[in-house]
DNA sequence: AGCAGGTAATTTTTT
DNA sequence: ATTACCTGCT
């Protein structure tokens, strides 16, 4: 048994000597690769495992587990095991369960960055200032909150909208700044100025409600353990082995969190896949994975490149594309699979017909007798999948789109939620400004600035200033009572809970508040779905112990229950297909523009590009034995007809491992029909938001070359660029007489500006608003 | 307060 | 084409 024992990171004697006396029969060894085994037994000491797609990379974090508490090496709660979903986590679990047996599911430290900030937070909130039944608020509560205090800032909020603070409030959290951190340029960046102190401002409130949001769970931690080096002490003991599951997608305050923890034993183990990254855009890091063996010196590297997933012909075409990208570690992924069928090409006239040729593809397979639930449809941005509904629904073909809007995130579940939050906890502000006027019960925005106004004057809670106001003549007589009942119902569940289990009292609270009615009058289509979710919602109450409970860990935990069974087609974004895989992947949209996305050309010039081959990489490696890509020459864009060019990616593909296929319809005309139908691939080059690509890739290549700080340079880049290019650099690039073009309304003369709304007078268009976003200078 | 009609925007999404 | 948001009217 090979041991790797690191410098600095000893191992217990008891441990050693107990693992060296008995070595464990490790059944769970077997069947592992070299390589495979070689990322498990390095136990100790840091060690970075780059695995491709479909190596086995779960495998070997769950055996390396295993492997750990088998060899008496650790128990289970001395382990700190992190992903970034909570489905990971559940499957980690799992299959560590199959492995061990029940001794593995005493893990405590096994979950998302996120869960497990939470649970440490939680046990030492005073040291931060919060109670330690904080709320954790999601994204629309961290909304109202934001316009609140923008408003209260005296700013105009249409001229700097809360999603924009919101956004970048959520990239400073990703890159580990407290407001006092924020580059002083950045913070100068929203509300002419006041961006620094709005983020200062939200956090004050933020505590003041108890709450905290998702970036929160992993900065207050940062704060937490640097201003308490005792505590820090404590922790970075306690977890004597640290796994990372996804390394590629850590951002910078992960990355932060990892290395205060890791720096205790130094017995850290990343898995990742730097080609897998496409998570660039909200924060994550490939740099973290790059630069891994600088800051873990001595770093065991091990490459897993033997793919059990797909034939051969597939991993050429994969293998083959993403060496065209440049940032990357390098791996070459093989296979001892046949190489089996060639990946096709296929061209189509318009979406439409790419979506007929595809539904008629899925239908010959079905008819022989290839599951449904094995065929995959990747698309690039969620527009693209209706087309491709209307055909399955039409063809009677069962399908399900996968991801899409998360449970908890449903209007009707937010809903019911406050209500619930406001009868365990009236001082939920938030939650009760939610639902105060929902259903409508006629209370508009001049009794809640009435409420607003008491509950600061007398410093209490809406709920309770609610009471007050309707003791007194302030409102008018409809408002007051309905008000007056509006308490009352509060205050009755809230008594209710005292006696009766917390499922019938949810019950209780949607019927009598109207809430159910209200959705019962709706006669939309999707009413009866969102009543559905309302029993879903309380039936998954009942795991847990009360209201309380269930209240503290839905933010975090709770999914949709797409259990939904049956032999189904599946239909998602290619994000959403990472980590999953099918016998047959259709990935139609193949288009420049579209697939790389025009959107993430411009904004990250060749980062972008290359993040959309890794998009493409991930895309083709889902398959097991097809992967069927395809393009439309023509496509609805915005509503708009234009003509498209094919994707540069067609081109990286290598030839003999890829079948064009000639569409069987009526349009043929001959092997290279869309050939001509397009233009040649060149001339796409020259659109201009290629060359707007290109400008933004020489720029950064500058920066590069020439050393700017380290911090300037990294994913952080993308984020100030995006800052400066919407704000400082707005108001500076657009001033009134300034000749622009813009997306749609082409040519014209900036009249005024304000904010990031800019007053054009269009050559063709005449005057409009329009965001400086979508504007070029002429 | 609440609805109707007009106008502009439209990538990817977890916690 | 569809949606989200804003404005102006009842």
């Amino acid at each position: 048994m090979t041991r790797e024992t690191a410098a600095g990171a000893p191992v217990s004697i008891a441990a050693r000597a107990r693992a060296a006396v008995a070595p464990p029969p490790a059944a769970y060894l077997e069947g592992l690769n070299p390589e495979q085994r070689r990322a498990v037994e390095a136990t100790d000491g840091p060690v970075l495992v780059l695995a491709g797609a479909g190596t086995g990379k779960t495998r070997v974090l769950t055996t390396r587990i295993a492997h750990l508490i088998a060899t008496g090496r650790a128990r289970p709660f001395d382990i700190l095991a992190v992903t970034f979903t909570n489905k990971a986590a559940r499957e980690m679990k799992e299959r560590i369960g199959a492995l061990i047996g029940p001794a593995g599911e005493g893990m405590p430290w096994l979950g998302t960055f996120h869960a497990i900030g939470t649970k440490i937070l939680r046990r030492h909130a005073e040291l931060v200032g919060l109670r330690s039944d904080f709320t954790i608020l999601g994204t629309d509560d961290q909304l109202r909150l934001l316009k609140q205090v923008i408003a209260a800032a005296d700013i105009d909020e249409k001229r700097w909208p809360a999603r924009g603070l919101a956004h970048a409030i959520d990239g400073w959290k990703n890159r580990g700044l407290a407001p006092e951190q924020v580059p002083a340029g950045e913070a100068a960046a929203f509300g002419f100025g006041k961006g620094g102190p709005l983020y200062a401002a939200y956090q004050d409130r933020l505590k003041s409600l108890n709450a905290v949001d998702f970036g929160d769970l992993l900065l207050l931690c940062l704060r937490l353990w640097r201003e308490n080096p005792d505590l820090l002490g404590s922790y970075q003991d306690r977890f004597r082995y640290i796994l990372v599951d996804e390394y590629q997608d850590t951002n910078v305050a992960q990355y932060l969190w990892l290395r205060l923890l890791a720096q205790g034993h130094r017995n850290v183990a990343c898995v990742g896949d730097d080609d897998q990254s496409i998570y660039g855009w909200r924060g994550a890091e490939v740099d973290n994975i790059l630069r891994f063996e600088h800051d873990f010196p001595g770093a065991v590297v091990v490459r897993l490149e033997r793919n059990y997933r797909s034939t051969g012909h597939i991993l050429a075409a994969a293998s083959t594309l993403i060496a065209h990208n440049e940032g990357r570690l390098g791996k070459t992924l093989r296979t001892e699979a046949v190489a089996g069928e060639p990946v096709t090409v296929t061209g189509a006239w318009d979406s439409e017909e790419e979506a007929r040729l595809l539904s008629e593809a899925i239908e010959g397979l079905q008819a022989k007798g290839h599951p449904l639930a094995e065929i995959a449809v990747l698309v690039r941005i969620s527009a693209q999948m209706r087309e491709v509904e209307d055909r399955f629904v039409q063809l009677g073909l069962p399908y399900r789109v996968v991801g899409g809007p998360r449970f908890y995130e449903r209007a009707e579940v937010r809903d019911a939620l406050a209500y619930l939050r406001v009868t365990a906890n009236p001082a939920d502000d938030l939650a009760f400004e939610r639902i105060f006027n929902t259903p409508k019960r006629g209370l508009g925005d001049a009794t809640l600035q009435a409420l607003h106004g008491l509950s600061r004057r007398a410093g209490v809670p809406l709920l309770q200033s609610a009471r007050m106001l309707v003791e007194t003549e302030e409102l008018k007589p409809r408002a007051r009572s309905t008000l007056r009942a509006l308490g009352q119902s509060f205050a009755r569940w809230a008594k209710l809970l005292e006696d009766q289990p917390h499922t019938e009292v949810a019950q209780t609270i949607l019927e009598e508040s109207g809430y159910t009615e209200m959705w019962q009058k709706e006669r939309t289509a999707d009413a009866a779905g969102r009543l559905e979710n309302l029993k879903e919602l309380v039936r998954s109450m009942e795991e847990f112990p009360d209201l309380g409970g269930f209240l503290e860990h839905i933010a975090l935990v709770m999914d949709a229950n797409d259990a939904e069974g049956g032999d189904r087609v599946s239909l998602m974004t290619l994000h959403a297909a990472k980590g999953l895989e099918f016998d047959t992947v259709f990935l139609p949209g193949w288009e420049h523009g579209l697939f790389p996305n025009q959107r993430a050309l411009d904004e990250s010039g060749r980062a972008g590009l290359e993040e959309e081959r890794r998009l493409a990489h991930v895309g083709l490696t889902r398959a097991r034995k097809r992967a069927k890509i395809s393009f439309a020459v023509n496509r609805r864009i915005h509503g708009m007809w234009s003509s498209t060019v094919p994707s540069r990616f067609i081109d990286e593909l290598p030839e003999a491992s890829v079948a064009v296929i000639e569409a069987p319809a009526g349009y043929a005309q001959g092997p290279s029909r869309f050939d001509r139908q397009a233009p040649p691939f060149g001339s796409s080059y020259a659109t201009p938001g290629w060359q707007r690509a290109q400008a933004a890739t020489a720029g950064q290549q500058d920066s590069y070359g020439r050393g700017a700080p380290a911090a300037a340079r990294r994913g952080p880049r993308q984020i100030d660029g995006t800052l400066v290019a919407k704000s400082t650099g707005a108001a500076a690039a657009f001033e009134a007489g300034a000749r622009i073009f813009h997306t749609k309304f082409g040519p014209g003369l900036v009249t005024a500006v304000d904010g990031n709304k800019l007053t054009v007078d269009f050559d063709k268009a005449g005057r409009k608003m329009v965001l400086d976003s979508f504007v070029q200078p002429a």
